[in-house]
DNA sequence: AATTCCTACAACCGCTTCTCG
DNA sequence: CCGAGAAGCGGTTGTAGGAAT
């Protein structure tokens, strides 16, 4: 078929654009849009290609793009959406109103990565360096699990979500030229918010949804059970309900029916280890977590003030049980700008390791270790805790607004 | 003051995905 | 359903400007 030549053509100028192709750009965007952007440089007098006029408007010209440094939030946003979606910038960028997906990863590439590295954190998998010390460890299991959990339904969300956005799309044709899907791309990050309602479709969304417990006595150490049910994504969306079931004795297993109901319910179900007193019969289960007692309880009082979270991991090869019971993040009214929060919030958290370790220290601050990440055996652990804590809490806090949804 | 090195970021390249006839 | 063109996306490169020597 043959692709057909971008910037090859003879005559079309490449590089750094002047003030002026800014301006010309700028200036015919204003009034036509940019219709088909292949076509656009010639229309507005322009020798470029219309991949390069594209990039540059939507990277630099936009009137919504917000400039300069990033600020604390950003960075812990990126980071923290990079542990749970990797390199994949454009749906980061989502997550960060006004900042372009090639914004977020030159400031990845430049910065981030090298906190995290001198922080001991490996900045592809998100989990410590010398790994061997964590590679038997239930928790790092149960944080690797997590993530592979979230990445795996992330994928499969965000293309039922994007079925969504096309039909939707289809429907919204007619708007105003600087409006229009025309000229704002719909899969452009900084215009979602402009396209139209927030939608509900995304795992990190669906991990802000409504947290319930399952059954009462799961809490009580008969398993853990996670679920949790998408409200509002039937809000005049074309979703199909989809229904989840994880477990940790199996590989994740999704059964999507497409029917009546518009809620999305999604569970994730493990068995509890020998954390749990009062240990109750594993049953098949034991073969796979054999040495790994593992519990995770992620609840949310929706209209109660506090929320909690809580993780046992309980590490039957060191015989070192792990348990955390650490407050949740406060009500959305609390958290607006970046506000402190009590102790124990992860994100207040997260800021200090970042913060205070960015010039050399170690990942583990309390131990006072050596830079490679290896710190005493339980701050280590704690400090990888509150990472990936750090991380669910991002997924929770997620603002109800946010524009990937 | 000149040179080298480093950092940051804009822009490019090429592959993938989407759309439409 | 298929193929071609358009657009999206992520990795990589080029370059300007500042810091270090």
């Amino acid at each position: 078929m043959g692709r057909s030549p971008c910037c090859d053509k003879v005559g079309l100028k490449k590089g750094p654009w002047t003030p002026e192709e800014d301006q010309k750009l700028l200036a015919y965007i204003e009034e036509h849009g940019h219709g088909s952007w292949r076509a656009l440089p010639t229309k507005a007098g322009l020798q470029r290609c219309g991949k390069s006029c594209r990039l540059r408007w939507t990277n630099y010209l936009r009137p919504d793009i917000k400039r300069g440094k990033f600020s604390l939030q950003e960075e812990q946003t990126i980071i923290q959406l990079h542990a749970l979606l990797g390199n994949r910038w454009s749906a980061i960028a989502t997550h960060l109103p006004k900042r372009t997906d090639n914004e977020i990863k030159n400031y990845w590439n430049t910065h981030l990565k090298k906190r995290l590295a001198k922080m001991g954190i490996d900045p592809v998998t998100h989990k410590p360096k010398n790994d061997a010390l964590m590679s038997s460890d239930g928790q790092s299991k149960n944080a690797a699990n997590l993530s592979h959990m979230a990445q795996w339904e992330s994928a499969r969300l965000e293309a039922e979500a994007r079925l969504v956005r096309q039909s939707k799309l289809r429907s919204n044709s007619l708007q105003n030229p600087l409006r229009s899907p025309e000229l704002v791309p719909t899969s452009s990050p900084i215009n979602k918010p402009v396209a139209g309602p927030p939608r509900c479709l995304d795992i990190l969304k669906a991990w802000n949804g409504t947290w319930t417990k399952p059954n009462e006595s799961d809490s009580g150490g008969v398993g853990v059970g996670i679920s949790l049910t998408v409200a509002g994504i039937g809000n005049d969306l074309e979703s199909p309900t989809s229904t989840l079931s994880f477990s940790e004795n199996a590989p994740p297993i999704a059964t999507t029916g497409i029917g009546e109901s518009s809620t999305t319910f999604i569970e994730f179900v493990g068995n509890s280890g020998s954390c749990e007193e009062g240990g109750v019969p594993k049953e098949e289960s034991e073969e796979d977590w054999k040495g790994f007692g593992s519990s995770i309880h992620l609840h949310e009082y929706k209209d109660g003030m506090d929320s909690t979270i809580s993780m046992s991991f309980t590490s039957g090869l060191h015989d070192m049980p792990i348990s955390m019971e650490s407050a949740w993040a406060p009500p959305e009214s609390l958290r607006s700008s970046n506000e402190h929060v009590p102790t124990g919030n992860f994100v207040e958290r997260f800021t200090d390791l970042l913060l205070n370790n960015s010039g050399g220290r170690s990942f583990s601050e309390g131990g006072g270790e050596s830079d490679d990440g290896s710190g005493s055996g339980s701050d280590y652990y704690e400090d990888n805790k509150n990472y990936w804590n750090s991380i669910l809490n991002l997924v929770n806090s997620s603002p109800s607004d946010s524009p990937l949804f």
